[in-house]
DNA sequence: AGCGAGAGTTCGTACCACGAACCAGTCTCG
DNA sequence: CGAGACTGGTTCGTGGTACGAACTCTCGCT
């Protein structure tokens, strides 16, 4: 590390992009009267009806935590439990007509200002960025969180029910 | 690049690695007894004392709730409120012994485990990707959380007292 | 029929975050 | 010197977030 631009180690930059990401997120799903986590659950249920349990694994959230954010989110009348038919016990998931006429325009702008954050970055550099953390998070299993309905224009990334 | 292994779009990736980073992040906080909150303010704490008003902008949080996570890790016997010399009404807050005794483990310990999210980088690779996101947040004025007393070994990176 | 495992909920607790109102020092300017 | 204006922090009330433990009901299997 003799360059004079190489600073920080990796794991640094992680970590405070990671906070300067987070607090983009939290910011624009304010300004849209969500909370992150609010937010963050209509984005996962863009893409299709998702049980309690997948839910709280792609969010991570034990169950009761869920529950609860469930419960609030439906109050907001954005979200609703559906019974499942083939599960007696089970519930389904999904946006309310009000859910998804929220969570388009919320998600297209999220997407905009995080975008926004690598605009120093020429194509070669957003593509090699994308890159990198994409093994990344392929790797470490990351859910598909924020993959929006081919938000960003391209492809039909089909309803891979698998799970954590 | 169309290469096959490119798949997801630059903001994808950002995302969902910060949103692991976060996961990692706070479940070694968990471990170590400590909420991710109060490991970030033990973090920003290890440099050297800081106001209140310079900490609540580090951390992005309004003056109240600042208020609140200092008391409530203060209760915990991991920092102090120390009157600063200079203005009557300011208040310096410091690490404890304990305190510092526990942050020490728990960043090393927090680094360990972000950094090998990224074993699957080369060195080239991870330089790569500090260089990147280096540029990211530098360019994004994120404030420096999460810089060690040169923990990671190297350099003295003196206590810049420009706050956000 | 019975029983263990799984899906969700309820409950109690603690934490987190905010805005509005407030207080006490500091600063400025007449 | 003294009346504001300003600034660093705290208090208070509200609501969201997260968890574990205990519980209900259903499913699936024997």
């Amino acid at each position: 590390m003799d360059s004079s631009a190489q600073t920080m180690p990796a794991v640094t930059t992680l970590v405070r992009a990671a906070f300067l990401v987070d607090a983009v997120y939290a910011e624009s799903a304010r300004e849209h009267g969500l909370t992150q986590q609010q937010g963050q659950l209509l984005c996962v249920l863009m893409a299709r009806p998702i049980g309690m349990r997948e839910l709280g694994s792609m969010l991570r959230l034990a169950k009761s935590s869920l529950t609860g954010l469930v419960d609030r989110t439906e109050r907001n009348g954005l979200i609703r439990r559906e019974p499942d038919s083939k599960d007696q016990r089970a519930v389904r998931v999904s946006l309310t007509p009000r859910g998804r006429a929220l969570v388009g325009p919320f998600y297209r702008d999220t997407c905009d200002r995080i975008e926004r954050l690598t605009d120093t970055l020429d194509d070669a550099g957003r593509d090699a960025l994308a890159a990198l953390l994409g093994q990344v998070v392929e790797r470490n299993h990351v859910p598909a969180l924020f993959a929006g309905p081919g938000a960003t224009a391209s492809g039909p990334t089909a309803a891979d029910p698998t799970g954590a």
